[in-house]
DNA sequence: CGGAATCCGGATGGATACTG
DNA sequence: CAGTATCCATCCGGATTCCG
């Protein structure tokens, strides 16, 4: 019979891959660990798992003792999050991580992989995370090339200590208009283009007020596997 | 249409997954790692694996530029091998090892996972890695309690700088014996159970010359993944 | 013998629709 | 919003066969 279960090997990275050696499997981890914690936003950072596999996956990962899950505090739905073990898995996706950024940098800014609304997303939870959003509201514009009209704004809000998108210009003084190709933007993100050099070169537009226009580079987060110099 | 194939996302763990996180495919490279060079040796390495998939999935590495493989200096058949890019998946490797072993401890050990053929052929290798086989022709005998007696015993023959298993008594000089269960020996492999505690507690019991008893410690080398105090 | 192709049945995953 | 249910394409395990 064709029953897919373990590797029968007492290897510990056989143990290790019976659990991560499985499609999606690596990227919900990720997702937990780079602070999502609520189903919706689990499948935003997984535009293309299904919802049964997601639902699936978390299941395994729970029973598998790596996921935590319990209802949620204000009102409906459940809060997922990492055990103890799921956290120690991090070392594990960073080598992944690592390994990739070294090895395939080609790959992963082919144009099947470009996504500006999964860009946009990971910006947004990176610079929400960095703990930079004061008191004053502000929002800049993201305006991205080679991707289809309907994709190509993005605003991002800066409001009562939150980090919000929008897809409409939220009507918020707009201090910095950010222009790119979708793949600029992304090769920045990954570190693969420094920011300086894209501007410096015209691959990458700021406008707006100087003082905003100076104050990008400051809030303006790399992804955390980014490559650094 | 079910078609499976990247997960369309610019993330390095996305693009490390897309070959990683497929069913066999880090235990390969681990064999591969580990020194197996030819099929037949692989398949002893992931005695689960059917033939074919083995095949795809050495062919799918190659095509991501992480086996090499050319036909065999001495005669027939294939020399397969980590080109860079292979070998410097192993930091991944390792971290997986490393979770497991500080989180699945018990998982590896279970009934379906021992398995002394896998163990013998582990040991085998890392012995003869070590580089200690000396001029000097002697044979260790292995004995595990707890599996079936066609698969109970083993000879371990040094001979001329090889290490050698034999199925059957070797006819050398055998100056020690080695016996314990498939557990014990496996959690000794993994560094769950120093091999002191076991000898003191007779879960492993080492028999015949003095001078062989004496040097078993020296020759006998743990898993690379081994957990160190 | 080493390395791989073929075929089959069962398991897994993707797409879509549906439910509380 | 947070998942299920269903259907079908694909993948995998096991056996057999093939080729050089």
């Amino acid at each position: 019979m064709g029953t897919r279960q373990g590797y029968g090997q007492f290897c510990p990275i056989a143990r290790a891959a019976e659990i991560l050696a499985t499609r999606w499997t690596p990227l919900v981890v990720r997702e937990l660990y780079f602070g999502s914690t609520r189903y919706a936003d689990l499948r935003r950072g997984l535009p293309r798992i299904s919802s049964a596999l997601l639902s699936q996956r978390l299941k395994e990962l729970q029973h598998a003792g790596i996921v935590t899950c319990a209802p949620a505090a204000s009102g409906s739905g459940k809060v997922y999050g990492l055990t103890e073990a799921g956290l120690a898995l991090f070392p594990v996706l960073e080598s992944m991580g690592r390994w990739a950024q070294a090895h395939c940098r080609e790959d992963m800014t082919e144009d099947g992989n470009l996504d500006p609304d999964l860009l946009m997303w990971n910006i947004r939870r990176r610079v929400a995370g960095s703990g930079m959003a004061r008191d004053r509201c502000f929002a800049a514009a993201f305006h991205f090339l080679g991707v289809p009209s309907a994709k190509s704004r993005f605003w991002l809000l800066f409001r009562g200590g939150e980090v919000e998108i929008c897809l409409r210009d939220p009507g918020y003084a707009t201090g910095l208009t950010v222009t790119a190709h979708i793949r600029t933007m992304t090769q920045i993100w990954l570190g693969h283009l420094p920011l300086e050099t894209a501007i410096r070169r015209r691959d990458l537009i700021l406008e707006g007020e100087q003082p905003e226009i100076r104050d990008f580079s400051r809030w303006f987060v790399l992804s955390i596997l980014a490559v650094r110099d």
